[in-house]
Parts: C-alpha cells; structure tokens; sequence
RNA sequence: GCCGGAGUAGCUCAGUUGGUCAGAGCAGCGGAAUCAUAAUCCGCGUGUCGGGGGUUCAAGUCCCUCCUCCGGCACCA
C-alpha cells in the first residue's frame, strides 16, 4: 500500500481558531480523505505551536502558566477540529516531550554538520514591548510600531544557521522541480526573493529575554526560535529520527521506516517563505530530503475587503457549521475557493453553493429512494445498470485529476456535475411514465437501479468532503460503509432495500 | 523602486503545449414535467476575451507597449 503524509501548519497557540486555520485543515482533511478511499496509507498531521515570547506573554497577562494556556488552546482546536469533522491521525504540540527531543536533536545535528556559529544579533529593540521591530516595521522615524514608544540598537548574542551556504542548492532544486512549490505565481515569489542574497537565520533567542522555548542542547542559556521549533514539528511526527539513539542512530542518515518526507506541506500564502526557505534549508543542513510540495492557499476576503478583527468582518465557520451543518461549511469552502487563490466570501454566495448541495445532489438521492420506495417497494430491482456510464467515467477522472492536482474546486464540480447529470437521466427516463406502463417495467427496473448505482458513485466522490452525509447516504442505500474507489466496478446494488429518509440537506430560509 | 500576477457574458469565474476557445454556474426570460426538499429538466447570451501595435496560414492563448487592480520584496509564529 502506498502511503501519504500531510501535513497544516500548527497553529499559533495565543489566538483562537479562526476561518483561515479551518481552510488549510479542511483542506488537508478532504485530501486526506480523498487519498484513503482511494487505498493509501495516510498520515495526516496538525497541532499547535505553543513556544515562543507572545505565549508568553499572553499567558502572563491571563495569570496563568505558558503551559497552562497552551493546554487550554490546543483544547480550542482539536474541539474545532472535532466540531469540523477533522480526520487528523495526529494532533502535535511542540511542548510535547518528544518534539522538544527532536528539536534538539535537529539542532545538535546542524551544529555537528558545521552549520551552526555563534554571533552577535543587532536590531532595534523596544523596552516597552520587549522585542525587536525591523527596519521596516519601525519606519524613518525609527519609533516602535504598536505604542510608538522609541527603539534603541541593541545587541545580544545569538546562534545563526547558515542558510546562506544553501541558497543556490535550494534555487536549482526550485528551478528543477516546477511543480514543488505550488501555485506557480508563489513559486515565482520566492525565486525573487532567492534572487537577493540570502542572509544566515537567528535560530536562537537569550533565555534571559524568552523563556518560553528550547534550550539550545549545547548552550542552555539560550532557546530556539520559534519557527525552528515549530518547522521541525514535521519531522518528529513522522517518526524519522530517534532522539533517545546515540548521535550516529537518529536517524538523519536512513531515515529507518519513517513517514518522511512528507508528501505536501499545506499552509497560507503568508508563511510561504518559512516553509520554501528556512525549512529547506534547515532540511538540507541535517541531510534530510525535502518535502515532495509545498502548497500556499490563498486569502478568504469578505466582499472585497481583507479579513480582519479590527475590521469586525471576522467569518467564523462555527457559526456558518451551526446554521447550515459542518458539510455545508466544508463544501462551500472547497467548491468557491480555486485551490491556491484568493476568494471571496459573501453571505449570497454561501446560499447559492449551499442549494447546489440542497437542490441538485439531496434532491436527486430524494427523488431516486422515493421512486424506489414508491415503484419498487423499496427494494432496488437487479437490474444492469443503463446509461450515465459515460459520464460517471468522466465525473471520476475529472475529480481524481482534480483531487491528486491540488485542484479540488475542479475536482468537485465534477462530482457535482454528475448530480446534474443523473437528475437530467430523471427527466429523460420519465420513471413516473415507466411506471404507469406494464411494458415500461424492466426499462423502470433498469433505470432506478442505476440512479442507485449512481449514488454510490456520488457517495464516494463527496465522502471527503462532506463525510457524514455521504455515510449518511450510503446507509439509506443500504450499504455498510461508503464505498472506496476500488469497490465500485463490482458492487452489486440490486436486492438493497433502500430508506428515504428526511432531506439530506434541508432547505434553509435565507434571512 | 525592483520582481511577479490579474483584467473573458449582469455577477463569480473555466479556458493545458496558439487552430470547434468564445464557455460553465448563478441571476434573468420562456417552456416541460410532477418521482422529489415548489426541488428538477429543456431552450434563450451580437460578450471589441482591458486599450493599441506586432509575430503567424491561424492568438484570450506568443511578443511589445499603455491603462487599471493586486501580490511579493525575510527572521512578523
């Protein structure tokens, strides 16, 4: 069997989940998903990340441990992810005993590769928010950008990776493999970007100043950064290196069975340079092969306007899950949305792909089981399947290309276009003139039985992305679970006895 | 400023490597049908494919230029 590892981001753990966390892990849910029914092994992975100075701080504020606020938001996401229908096979915190293990094993590696040296950090520091700001942040006016307090030029003593020394392996590999970092308009970016010379990355803070982290295996009155720490979340999850070995046995040399690399990296468009630059780099300084994609998705805007708290035009897909059901939300979210674009969220159109769901496909799973229930006692004729072949074929090409090539909107518009299909079969057939007919009967026969078969066609195609109503359907159609690709060629669905059931997706009033 | 995208029917957008590429969905108008969640199905679009120029037998599809909008330009988690 072959296997697949995905992963999101980890969340920051001092904000709450918001419709731009839900986006990147249904997206990765529904891939996970989609790559199960089709027979692979999947590890699908999440988590929080939970070090750093605004951990602390935050948690300092709310009079409470770091420790104490990362449990309390980690609980927020998996409760989320739960509440979203979230398949992850892991759920990783960076506080966890084993990362802070491989962290420093990754680290340890680094510096005995010779990638590590020790130097002076200088930036402009501000004493009342405790950080440093960059140049740009601050401005000519060089005053800190959140109170407009004054800066100063300080320095500390900082440990650098030599990301540097990477640059030009890291270009050829981009360069060399189009399709790594996807959409192509991001790839573009960070070749410009590669394009400037590389600077060598602070992996280290002063403990004196943050706290909250790893330390430095060979220096502890020094923590990791934060990204660092939270990148290498990727690797221990896969179970490659074993920081419990002695130093040559890690791992970073056979990577033993392991889940690495993993298949695709999922996040936001904005931290795209973390992951296409430092993470590669830091990757290829621990002889550890890369991610086989890196894949940005784009914004949720709301009409033509960013997303923001300060604007009050905050999404919050629970709220969407609570009205419409998590499969509306997940649909709605995967349909509008071209994988790796920005899209835009308004109320009209959420009620528009919510009746494609409501109208085209719970309408034809009705219409079919009531005529079964109606003509045929409920109990579908076994009879061969007569027409849709064709564009059932098409439906699951179409769908799987879309599916594996991170093009899931096309992918879905195939499945539901195979809905519109099979209500225009409705039509042509006329079942309720069959029925009146004696001699329409095995032509009756013939044409339920392939609406029937059709629905579990269409099961299968929306399992990832509408789960529950897809195992929903599969039970009315009399089946045990919703079939996997491979099963559908020979599944037999004459002799089921089918339920009708209430709507699938009910009509919801827009008010 | 530098680099990179986008500009296609009222709306949201598809349009691989140039030759049924002028399309889909939604909205609108007209019609059919009644199995179904008044859901469905069929029919109807003379759009300068942002403006201009060029290459080619042939260009939304390549090149140049102009206009408009957008994104990236690092240690911010």
């Amino acid at each position: 069997m072959s296997s697949f590892y995905l992963t999101t981001p980890i969340y920051y753990a001092s904000g709450e989940p918001h419709l731009g966390h839900a986006y990147t892990t249904i997206l990765a849910d529904v891939i996970a998903r989609y790559r199960r029914r089709a027979g692979q092994d999947v590890l699908f992975l999440t988590g929080t990340d939970e070090h750093g100075q605004k951990i602390q701080e935050a948690a300092a504020e709310q009079g409470m441990s770091p420790l104490e606020l990362c449990d309390l938001m980690a609980g927020r996401f998996e409760a989320a992810w739960e509440d979203l229908g979230i398949s992850n096979d892991r759920f990783i915190r960076t506080t966890e005993a084993e990362h802070r293990a491989v962290v420093a094993a990754l680290l340890e590696r680094l510096k005995d590769n010779g990638h590590i040296y020790e130097a002076e950090y200088a930036g402009w520091y501000s004493v009342g928010q405790e950080r440093y700001f960059t140049e740009k942040e601050i401005g000519p006016d060089r005053v800190d950008p959140i109170a407009g307090g004054p800066v100063q030029r300080i320095r500390e003593k900082n440990y650098f990776f030599r990301m540097s020394h990477f640059q030009e392996r890291l270009i050829r590999h981009i360069e060399e493999n189009p399709d790594w970092i996807v959409p192509a308009t991001r790839r573009n970016e960070v070749l410009g970007f590669l394009a400037q010379p590389l600077a060598d990355l602070s992996i280290s803070r002063p403990r004196s100043r943050i706290h909250w982290g790893i330390p430095l295996p060979w220096d502890d009155a020094q923590v990791c950064y934060v990204w660092v720490d939270a990148l290498t979340n990727y690797v221990t999850a896969s179970g490659a290196i074993d920081p419990d070995a002695p130093k040559e046995e890690r791992g970073f040399g056979d990577l033993r069975p392991s889940r690495w690399p993993a298949d695709v990296h999922l996040m936001g468009k904005d931290i795209l340079t973390t992951h296409s630059v430092y993470w590669p780099t830091l990757l290829m300084g621990a002889n550890l092969p890369l991610p086989r994609k890196i894949l940005a998705h784009g914004w949720w805007v709301v009409g033509d306007t960013k997303m923001s708290k300060s604007l009050g035009n905050v999404v919050d897909p629970l709220d969407l899950r609570d009205r419409f059901g998590t499969g509306a939300v997940r649909w709605y979210l995967m349909r509008e949305m071209a994988t790796g674009q920005d899209a835009s969220y308004t109320p009209g159109r959420f009620l528009t792909r919510y009746d494609e769901l409501s109208n085209i496909l719970g309408n034809l799973a009705h219409r079919t089981l009531s005529m079964v229930k109606r003509y045929r006692g409920g109990v579908v004729p076994d009879a061969p399947a007569d027409g849709l072949a064709a564009d059932t074929e098409a439906a699951l090409t179409a769908y799987r290309d879309g599916l594996e090539g991170y093009r899931l909107h096309a992918g879905f518009a195939a499945a539901m276009n195979l809905a519109r299909g099979a209500n225009g079969f409705v039509e042509a057939r006329e079942p309720w003139v069959l029925a009146r007919d004696p001699e329409g009967a095995d032509e009756l026969d013939r044409t339920l039985a392939t609406l029937v078969r059709t629905l579990a066609v269409l099961a299968a195609m929306f399992e990832p992305v509408t789960p529950t109503k897809a195992r929903k359907l599969s039970m009315r159609l009399d089946l045990d679970h919703v079939p996997l690709f491979a099963e559908l060629d020979a599944l037999e669905v004459g002799g089921r006895s089918v339920t009708v059931g209430s709507p699938l997706f009910p009509r919801v009033d827009p008010d």
